[in-house]
DNA sequence: GATGAAACAATGACTGG
DNA sequence: CCAGTCATTGTTTCATC
């Protein structure tokens, strides 16, 4: 699908606040309700936009305490390689999981209480899946820039 | 503000899915509309919802190649590290930032075209920002698990 | 918490320009 | 692309139990 630079501005705003109504956004874009409306169900109906969901604030519900984990894996058979992602994906503290290139295979994000709540994730769940050779753990202090949001241009 | 299990499993869903109708979320809570509608007003007014945003697919905006990069400042009084952190944060390419614990100061997710791309950034504006000592760049392979959700429990 | 009523906005399909 | 229609559905705020 192309987008042209109305798509992509309408894109910016949907990404930054999906609750604006079609009378809003028509005003903002110097178009019609109905074009708007148009223009939205074609960026869902073509998977631009996968979904609409809700953020929410970490500090509020006491899950503020975040650290990014490098894991380097024993073997990287076919069979080791699929079955840590497999159970990786599976854990619930687990926001984030890429495979990545450098010295490390994985880069996840763990978002937790506190460091006691880490702790008991990494004894009990991390390093209990199998084929884990080592593991570096970084702890965020702060976050300076967090956005869902992907630049189009 | 305290969340008793209906709250959280409200939470639950509208992170998987904003535009659910209250309807639809009161046959999944067994409670009334209006009960489902002041629960999330509550959820809104007190800070515990942050914002409702779209997310799109870096693949159909051709914004699928992901690096993270660690950077290490020259030096750390605070006059260098606030401007360091009020220009990374003004980059578009700079989805997240973090001030991290560890052999480097920061962790970067840097969201772009292409290789071709990214170079340009490196050059261009990540490393044309002042005080920066070193850098380490690893690029995503393959996006393992990614989501937006906080798990509260 | 629930319920029903009422005002308003959005959806989705449809005219015709 | 725009403007306007219309029935249906959902949102939001009431008052009442």
């Amino acid at each position: 699908m192309t987008l042209d630079t109305i798509d992509i501005k309408l894109l910016d705003y949907l990404q930054q606040d999906s609750k604006q109504t079609n009378k809003e956004l028509s005003n903002k874009l110097n178009l019609s309700v109905t074009a708007v409306y148009e223009r939205i169900r074609k960026l869902e109906r073509s998977g631009v936009i996968d979904k609409y969901v809700a953020l929410i604030n970490k500090q509020e519900v006491n899950k503020d305490f975040v650290a990014f984990c490098h894991i380097k894996l024993v073997q990287h058979a076919q069979e080791y390689v699929t079955k840590f992602e497999r159970e990786v994906a599976n854990l619930k503290e687990v926001a984030e999981c890429y495979h990545i290139s450098g010295d490390y295979d994985y880069l996840l994000k763990v978002v937790v209480s506190d460091m006691e709540d880490f702790r008991e994730f990494m004894v009990n769940k991390l390093t209990s899946i199998n084929h884990i050779g080592s593991t570096h753990s970084m702890f965020v202090i702060n976050e300076v820039k967090h956005t869902t949001a992907i630049n189009i241009s």
